[in-house]
DNA sequence: GGATAAGCGAGACGGTACGTCTCGTCTTTTG
DNA sequence: CAAAAGACGAGACGTACCGTCTCGCTTATCC
């Protein structure tokens, strides 16, 4: 997994350490809740989780690789991945799963946040990770809908799997539009056929 | 026009008002160029300016509201909008010129101006405002393919921009892949082909 | 009188400069008396009066030639001298009197401002003539007892009345505690004695 | 003693606290000293200590609770009380002393501080033990009277100290008329005289 | 079970941004 | 052309945050 945390201190796991670690995880999730995740600052978790800043500092070093490493662990379980017989049907599942995981203000905070966050190594290797196991899981539905030969066994996933969610991401960050289940099905519609081998002259 | 400005201080437009609001529009721009968008602030802009924080303030208001004024003027001239003959063509030409322009210091610092911004009347307003007059324009090429007949005449223009731009937005901000013009030309044969009207049983 | 307008503007009065000096007085009047000399600000005058700040700057140049001008206007008419047909009773009255006038909010303001003020050439002249017409008024009191035989003719009458008002100032001003009537009374009482010839070996 | 810090530092008296605390009170006495009380800005002050000004706030909190807390430390030694043998020589002797402190920029710092100060919790409680502190020292003189004989059992001996200190003030902060020793020595004759018990019919 | 080292509590501080407010000056615009 | 209107320059004030540092002490682990 992405350990952000500045020495891993795993090394002792009943104790102290991780008392201290959970107490501040959880203080983040909730000020992520509550206000937002630009709102999270040292000086309010540590009043929080009753740890001095210091010792988060120590542990995490700067306010961003805490956040990330927060919200990367408490989004650890992925969205689940539908299974319902038909590419739409998996695609509309999931995009409007997605629809709610981003109105809920976790995920909307964790989208913020990895839009924000200024680069650095771990963080950069961090966000690769984060997506790369996002995109495995969701690739699925494309490999058993080529499987059912919904699909040619040449269909690039990632695009797939990107062409559904970005709309859903955009609208959530940019332009702050909601989203409903009715266009998660409309985006699996227009995947759908997005995917689909050309036929004739379509822009010949 | 959106206007962030406190007060409407266009009314003498050749004297030292309008000077100062240039040297600040100019300032934040260099320091978004230079740094980025988040390494914006007042003290800085002020320095760069030649003008005095408290004017600043005294015009803008906060931070947030000088960021978006600066960008949205500074991207008053929307993208220009292609012209080549074919829905894909468009499309695919449009794609690309986001794509540079995502890259560049200014539009990606716009975007991520507009994915922070905490959420006010004004700032609500002014991105409102912005992103109707981009859908505006851009829906152009979807009334034209309407009016070739490439696409059906009940075709939501809106969500075709969509599909279309949300996945460049959505790498430029959350994966951090870069994209180029292979990608655009990919999008935009999807984008194509995801607005033809349904043929067969594509998902019965 | 103590005139510190800028540049004694109108003579003739009941025109618009008299209507604005008007304005801005009774604004300082009113703040003073609300929440203290200290809390004077050009803008809040400006707003009460109605009065662009650059009209007071112009005609006072600083504030606290502004409040002194205002404060000394206001304070124009002395304290009333009694005249009780004894010393004492005279000297209570008054002392009484300047109690009261140093409780109200504007005779508190006034002694602030006078020991505030940062000297300058009007404000020095200005504040000699404030304290000579005080002193002036005060010493008919000293001057009526030496009439009346009850004090020699050598007495020291502007000390006499700085030993009497002193302690109330000193305690308006540094101690803050309160003075009452009976504070008044013992003052008097002691002022009186203080001034009576040396008897007897007092303290050779 | 009086501690306007906001929180208690003592608890290492020799480690980088003290040393900022100690550069802080220098540079405000500096400042005083110089260019009066009200010149003494929290810049000025960061910039002479080599302190961050953000560091001043932390513990002093305001600008009036600094300034306080510097003079009432200044000023911890209380004026030196004579023991002349005689009350009169022990009277004209203090408000001498009275008088030179008052001229120096410390004295008179502290007491335009000690007037002008926007009242508050902690600076009505300082001012309380600051005066207390002062008049106990100073009692001593009329209780060493009292054991003479010099003066009767039931003198108060709080506004004997007043009669005597209040004139010096009252022309340091509001007349501004310098004070000599001859003023001092007239001072204490005149207080002598006050506290005697009244003879005959004074005003009868 | 006692030594020992990792990590925490406590308490600053440096550095810096933000935003508010005031004073006093200067410059457009207007009557 | 003088006054009104509208900034601006200069700078203080106070708040908040980030990140660093230094001690002293607790505590979990290891011998």
């Amino acid at each position: 997994m992405t350990d952000l945390e500045q020495a891993a201190p795993q090394r002792r796991p009943g104790g102290r350490a991780a008392r201290v670690r959970d107490a501040v995880h959880q203080a983040v999730v909730d000020i992520v809740a509550e206000h937002g995740v630009d709102k999270v600052g040292i000086p309010e978790v540590s009043r929080r989780a009753g740890v001095r800043d210091s010792s988060i500092y120590r542990r995490w070093g700067t306010r961003e690789k805490l956040i990330l490493d927060v919200l990367l662990a408490a989004s650890e379980r992925t969205l689940p991945v539908p299974d319902t017989g038909t590419l739409h049907g998996d695609l509309a599942t999931f995009a409007a799963a997605l629809i709610n995981y981003l109105d809920a203000p976790l995920g909307h905070g964790l989208a913020r946040a990895l839009a924000f966050v200024t680069d650095s190594e771990d963080i950069i290797e961090a966000r690769k990770l984060f997506w790369d196991s996002r995109y495995r899981a969701a690739e699925v539905m494309i490999s058993r809908a080529v499987a059912r030969g919904e699909l040619p066994s040449d269909t690039d996933a990632r695009i797939a799997i990107e062409l559904l969610i970005a709309p859903i991401h955009f609208r959530n960050l940019l332009t702050r539009e909601g989203s409903d289940a009715e266009l998660a099905d409309q985006l699996a519609t227009y995947v759908v056929r997005a995917l689909q081998p050309a036929r004739g002259p379509s822009h010949a």
